[in-house]
DNA sequence: CCGATTACAGACCGACTGTCGGTCTAGAAA
DNA sequence: TTTCTAGACCGACAGTCGGTCTGTAATCGG
């Protein structure tokens, strides 16, 4: 049982990055399965028998935008020793992705709708957001009981403006907005 | 032009009315036209005489949502001299009212999926956001370059812990973890 | 009183998602 | 080798939905 476990795989990860594209170009409305079926060449039983449906494809497809996320943050975050450089970092590493449009659309603006709200938080916790709060709460700067809710805004106002940046703003301007926010926010107590 | 110019206003009426509700409780995707039909006694043709489109519609209820909160926002805040306590009170003020899912399903959600992130932005543009921003510079306390982009973040901020309130999280830890933010990003340079 | 305009009706269309019975083949079991 | 089974794949089909189009009745402006 090896051929045919390597030919189903193969015809996933096909699929997955015909998704990828076809979801980040036109959005997740606005693609249909049956675009997806004509340019893999698969019928609408192989697609169906691989993923349960659009929004499971969608799921599939963020899982693995958001893993490749993932990792590139943690290379460029992990030998950095002060939590609060890492932070910095890690936050501006962000920006510079948000400026791909596959993140931008597919886990930006498409998710929270297409997942719903809670499943998509599962799936954020899981990714980056986990390393966002476990570095915040790393500094020592922000009292214990509020790490996790300073963590989710902290990444919502870094992904407005990453959406902002990738939506044609001035990147220059944006990344030290950011900074400043991301200084204010961290100082000690006056 | 009055009898049939009042009778189209109050048939306008009774869609967005009908559809404000079925578009919070179930999502944009999952409310189809044909129900608003039935519950509104409504022929597909005369609803689209009246709006262009199932985007159109929502639309429409998205704008009249966001100018009643609008409405009570400035209510909440119009009294207050000082504007960075002023900026505290609509921030509090939004974050409640956001506890209504009508407001957390069809502004905070579907919204930026549906019309797009650009008409979104400029739609807020011209409601809440604007409000933000100019509080935020009148206080003086942020340099005049970074106003407009920390309201964006500010705003998704608080945005995101409205949603987390919204979805059964601890109104209290959320309002103080919101408190802390602001007074963080606002106070004076050490 | 009469054309023009407007509110409304509902049959109809095309596109789409998801289902279902069935085929074929690789590899395990006999 | 032969038989059997699981899983990859197929494509016709049903059902739903958004949107269009033609027609009708009532009101308005002149």
């Amino acid at each position: 049982m090896n051929l045919k476990a390597e030919r189903g795989a193969a015809t996933r990860e096909r699929v997955l990055a015909i998704a990828t594209r076809l979801f980040a170009t036109q959005g997740y409305d606005d693609t249909s399965i049956e675009t997806v079926l004509q340019e893999s060449g698969l019928s609408r039983g192989a697609l169906y028998h691989h993923y349960a449906g659009k929004d499971a494809l969608f799921e599939a497809v963020l899982e693995a935008t958001e893993a490749a996320i993932g990792d590139k943050l943690l290379r460029a975050v992990r030998h950095i020793g002060d939590p609060a450089a890492a932070l910095r970092a890690g936050v501006l590493t962000w920006i510079e992705l948000a400026g791909d449009p596959v993140i931008r659309q597919i886990v930006l603006i498409d998710a929270p709708a297409v997942l719903g709200w809670e499943r998509w938080r599962a799936l954020e916790e899981r990714h980056s957001f986990g390393m966002l709060k476990a570095t915040l709460g790393r500094t020592g700067l922000v009292p214990e009981r509020f790490v996790d809710l300073h963590a989710h805004m902290l990444l919502a106002a870094v992904n407005e403006s990453a959406l902002l940046v990738a939506r044609g703003g001035d990147q220059r301007a944006a990344l030290e907005a950011v900074e400043d926010f991301l200084r204010r926010l961290l100082r000690a107590d006056p």
